[in-house]
DNA sequence: CCACTTATTAGAATAATCTTCAATTAATCA
DNA sequence: TGATTAATTGAAGATTATTCTAATAAGTGG
């Protein structure tokens, strides 16, 4: 077995998709080079970042979902985006936002499993700069990337 | 002025994309029929949802984004997702997840800016069965929908 | 108002891609 | 093992994206 599947949520997760042109000339009703000439633009200007798909995550190991509120130490007030840029990288983080009010930094993570999420708070979370955590579990996800479920 | 690119971001938010089955082949060493078949499967099961752009949101007019940590009343606990119903078709919505601890709803709101956003809570998170909420305004996205910004 | 530049829209032709089909190989399980 | 299902593959056909050229519309500055 290849295991395509498995390097296919990969490539997908981030990228490897395109737009369907003919269908939305189609439901616009407007020629498909002008459909063209749109997205290349919006692709040019940084508008569009990427075509990705949108997964069943509970069907691709990655069921549990928590948003993890972080305080950050007032050493790293100067420059939150030192501890988010760390972080940006992993695979199990979905978004980071640095934020107003008690929680500087938020994260959506998902995780096979609890277990698998402990690992990651262990290994990822605990640093010098963050002082303190609270997880959110997520126990029932209706909707993401603006996608409902 | 047609507003082509208003559309396309009305459509590319939830679809009318497509894998690049030819591009994943070259990368994976595959056959694009192998790709091709197990794609199809994902789709078939569910595995995969739907396949969709993702934008920088400060440039289609939803550069203000926050979490909206929501209380709900005792008299819903029986079934929060009555609520979470009420909400998911909303297009500012970009996920909804009913949680533990605290809050037992959050949800992440995109707007264009915090006028457009007070009018969102004003019309739609006011309602019965929401008891208190609290916003967590991001100041700085660094990643969403697993896309670095 | 005019000349000039830039953005947008279109048709036709080409290049590339997806999709179907039939056949082969691999995995599963009684 | 043997029967059944699932996965992989190449070739052919159907569809689609892309390029090229040109026309039109919108915006800019004199």
């Amino acid at each position: 077995m290849k295991d395509i599947k498995g390097k296919l949520t990969i490539l997908f997760r981030q990228g490897y998709c395109t737009p369907q042109i003919a269908r939305i000339a189609k439901k616009i009703k407007e020629a498909s080079t002008t459909i063209h000439y749109n997205i290349k633009k919006m692709e040019k200007d940084q508008i569009i970042k990427t075509y990705k798909a949108v997964f069943d995550y509970k069907k691709i190991d990655l069921g549990y979902c928590a948003y993890v509120l972080c305080q950050i130490s007032p050493d790293e007030y100067s420059n939150p985006e030192n501890i988010a840029n760390d972080l940006i990288k992993h695979e199990n983080i979905e978004s980071i936002d640095i934020c107003t009010g008690d929680w500087e930094l938020i994260l959506k993570v998902r995780a096979k499993d609890q277990d698998e999420y402990y690992l990651f708070v262990k290994k990822v979370i605990s640093r010098r700069g963050i002082i303190k955590i609270q997880t959110v579990s997520s126990l029932k996800q209706l909707k993401t990337e603006f996608i409902p479920l």
